[in-house]
DNA sequence: CAGATATGACAAC
DNA sequence: TTGTCCTATCTGG
């Protein structure tokens, strides 16, 4: 269930749980074998999250990386822990607590350039103090290509996703499909100030919610919606269903490889 | 039960 | 643009 803002509290829960003492390592499943044994027995200095990445700083300039990708997932508890059930890429204890990874696309051991690497490669996190939306905007302004996919790619900024971005754009009425370049600066401060906002809301509550007050289920009169996802939104995932603002169906489009969610009444061309 | 689906990313055409 | 990675969960029969 990644995007930013899990990642962020991933990294804090991790911290808590394991940061400052040394955790083992093991790979259940056996992917991960090499690395948990190299990991094994060290101290994790410090937890991190940009955008989708997670690291644990380990003693010995060892880092671990891990995305979580479509499918990742973690879960953690007081011991005992269970009997591995499923594939479990690796499995960390602490002193108080047991941690279980499955179904990664990344998971992987970096030394420092790699880990240089990687920061590098990354935009403006809205998660991050040290973000730089200048530069992201840098990016965007002089480029022909489609908002949405602008704002989903990484290097530009780091920690959206589909939902994310399908909900800042509806709340900024902007389609999709709008050129970057056609972006004033001053509406990419309002629409990164969102991003930030909504991102660090996410974060702290654990759910992506993005309907501003006024068309709440209990403001417009209507039953609350209960996604997969779990909060409430404008338009990702709706596709044929009403606006919740003005009625109109929502409309779905693949953009990028992707799918987009608009409302091409609240977000006209 | 089989099949579809999922908030992601990358390689290969 | 398409296919592949990888795992769990939800859907329909």
């Amino acid at each position: 269930m990644p995007e930013g803002h899990t990642i962020h509290r991933l990294a804090a829960r991790h911290r808590q749980l394991f940061a400052g003492r040394p955790v083992i390592a093991a790979s259940p499943q056996g992917r991960f074998a090499e690395g948990a044994a190299r990991l094994s027995g060290r101290v994790l200095h410090e937890v991190e999250a940009y955008g989708k990445h997670l690291l644990h700083h380990y003693e010995g300039d060892l880092t671990l990386h891990i995305h979580l990708g479509l499918y990742g997932r973690f879960t953690d508890g007081a011991p005992p822990a269970p009997e591995p059930v499923g594939q479990v890429r690796l499995r960390l204890t602490g002193r108080t607590h047991w941690l279980d990874l499955r179904g990664p696309t990344a998971c992987e051991l970096f030394d420092p350039p790699e880990v240089a690497a990687l920061r590098d490669r990354l935009g403006a996190d809205p998660l991050r103090d040290d973000a730089d939306p200048a530069a992201a905007y840098r990016r965007i302004g002089r480029s022909r290509a489609p908002l949405a996919g602008l704002l989903l790619d990484q290097s530009v900024v780091a920690g959206t996703g589909l939902i994310y971005v399908s909900e800042v754009l509806f709340r900024a009425g902007l389609p999709p499909t709008t050129p970057g370049r056609q972006l004033s600066p001053q509406a990419w401060e309002e629409l990164w100030g969102d991003l930030c906002a909504l991102m660090k809301e996410g974060a702290a509550v654990g759910r992506i919610d993005t309907v501003h007050a006024a068309h709440t289920p209990e403001a417009m009169g209507r039953a609350p919606r209960v996604d997969r996802h779990g909060g409430e939104v404008y338009v990702y995932r709706r596709a044929g269903q009403p606006c919740l603002v003005c009625g109109t169906e929502v409309r779905r489009a693949g953009l990028g490889g992707r799918h987009s969610y608009w409302c091409a009444t609240c977000q006209p061309d």
